[in-house]
Order: structure tokens, then C-alpha cells, then sequence
DNA sequence: TGTGAAACAACTAATCA
DNA sequence: TGATTAGTTGTTTCACA
């Protein structure tokens, strides 16, 4: 993990269907090294995978909230993970410092939809009670920079 | 926009490194007919690019927090989004509901980072107060569904 | 680890159905 | 809008430095 590992994934943070040819062009490499250092990094799981990045309006998912969740007493971090992660609304799930255990990032089709899988949040047997933030505009929304 | 789109999409989202070959055979249509697909969302803005998904320990930002921004008055969607957008910690900032006028998702190297990046957004003019709330564990960060 | 060469696979434009 | 064809480009394995 050198400056070389890391320009080759800011150039595929930046484009991940850049050709081996194009980012070792960039950094100064061989298509065949670019590879094997991109595999190994793969491999390391440093790099977890290349994604698409899709506009969530034109998908029908044009409303998303935060969600502070507490919960009823110690739940284990992994038990609040495994609560969560069934439900496909949630697209990120933090433990948090401060009165709340976890803050859930949900993301649905409108306001109805996001009720609905409010109250399956609900649902999860160790949560005891919600406070959302409805997200009225993305202003931003990024990879952090390499 | 139709099912194929989103079957490719979802592909796409799974993997944004699959030649246009697999994804073809995948949904059923042939490698030119999935570009011109891939070709007309990229157009559209329906897909926005394509990613790597880095592990952010591995390249130094562990930390992250979700701050509370309260702003001086009624300040436009438009000048928060250019008053956090040159902050490089910040990965998302949403206007929301509720007490607070907008939440910013901050990343950053270690705790002293984070605060100097807290300071830096509490630097920004129309900012009156901010309430962080410290991210302990990543329990779940996934795109969404398609 | 890096490079260059070579076999193989994929991309992409043009054409036709 | 999809398939097919064919020329170009990219990938990936290998031997070698």
C-alpha cells in the first residue's frame, strides 16, 4: 500500500471502468502491474468493489430520512446490525456517540413507502423508539477523496 | 427506461467492472445492445459514473460523524450546499426537517482531523450552531436496491 | 515488482432485420 | 430496438530483468 496504490484507486474511485491501459497511463505503470496491484488490493479488501452510481431520483427512490434509533437496554453492535441489515430501505447503519445507539440512513420510492419501512424499523424487537429527520434536499453526496 | 434498464443497472451496481458481455448474458441481450443501453443512462444522467468502493480504514478516514447544522436566519438550499462543498471531509449534506436546517456527513483520519474539519464548518459564515454526533462503528454502508 | 510479448477476450461501429 | 459481423482495443498470462 504505496502513493502508487493510492493514485491507482483515486482514478478508480474517479472512473471505475477505466481500462488497466488508461490508469497506468495516469500513474506512470503497465497495464499487467496496474492489474496486479489493483487484485491484490481486491484481494486485501481495501478495495471492496466497483459500484454504478445512479441517480436515486430517476430509480424511484427519491426520499430518504435519518433515523436515530435507541434501543430497549445493551443491544450488542452486532445484533443491532443484523436487525437492520434485512431491510432493503437501509443503505447505511452507524453506532453513535451521544443519546442515541445508532442513527439508520433509509432511503424509499416517497413518503408512504418511508412510513412503511419506518414501522418495520419499529418492528425489530430490540428497538424502543425512532426520531426521524426527512431529508427535504441532497446537497451533496460524494466518495471521499483518495 | 424500462425493466432491462434496471436489470442492467442493478448489474452494474453489483458489479461496475463486468464486461458488457456478462451483464448481456445476464438480462438476456447482446454485449452492442447493452452499451447503447449503458451508453443512452449515462446520457439520460439516470447512471451518474461509476465508483470503486474503498474500505475507509485502509486508506486512513476511520472516522466519521453526522452534525446537526442550524444556520443565522433563512439561508438558501443553494449557499449551504456551496458553504460545506469545499470542505473535503464532507461525503453528503442534506437539508432536512425538523429542528436542524440541514445534516452533514463528515469523514475524516482520526478524531483530531474530524475536529479540525468541525471547526473549519463552524468557520462557515451563515453556520450559527452545529451538534456532531460521532460515528463508534459502520454497522451497514450499501448502495440501494435497484 | 516491474516490463514486454502474445494469445485471447471484449469493445464498438457499421450494417441489416 | 436488437443481432451480427469485423476491425480495434483491452486483458491477462508468461518469461525475463
Amino acid at each position: 500500500m504505496d502513493t502508487l496504490d493510492q493514485r491507482i484507486i483515486s482514478q478508480l474511485v474517479t472512473d471505475a471502468r477505466a481500462s488497466y491501459a488508461e490508469i497506468g497511463h495516469a500513474v506512470g505503470l503497465s497495464a499487467p502491474a496496474v492489474k496486479r496491484r489493483v487484485d491484490k488490493l481486491l484481494d486485501m479488501g481495501i478495495l471492496r468493489g466497483f459500484t454504478a452510481v445512479v441517480d436515486p431520483e430517476a430509480l424511484g427512490w427519491g426520499t430518504e430520512a435519518f433515523v436515530e434509533v435507541h434501543c430497549h437496554g445493551n443491544v450488542p453492535t452486532q445484533r443491532i446490525r443484523e436487525g437492520v441489515e434485512p431491510l432493503p430501505e437501509v443503505v447505511g447503519a452507524y453506532t453513535v456517540s451521544g443519546p442515541a445507539d445508532a442513527i439508520v440512513h433509509l432511503r424509499a420510492a416517497d413518503i408512504h413507502h418511508l412510513e412503511t419501512a419506518l414501522e418495520r424499523l419499529r418492528g425489530v424487537e430490540f428497538i424502543n423508539r425512532t426520531v426521524s429527520t426527512v431529508v427535504l434536499s441532497r446537497l451533496l453526496d460524494r466518495p471521499p477523496q483518495a
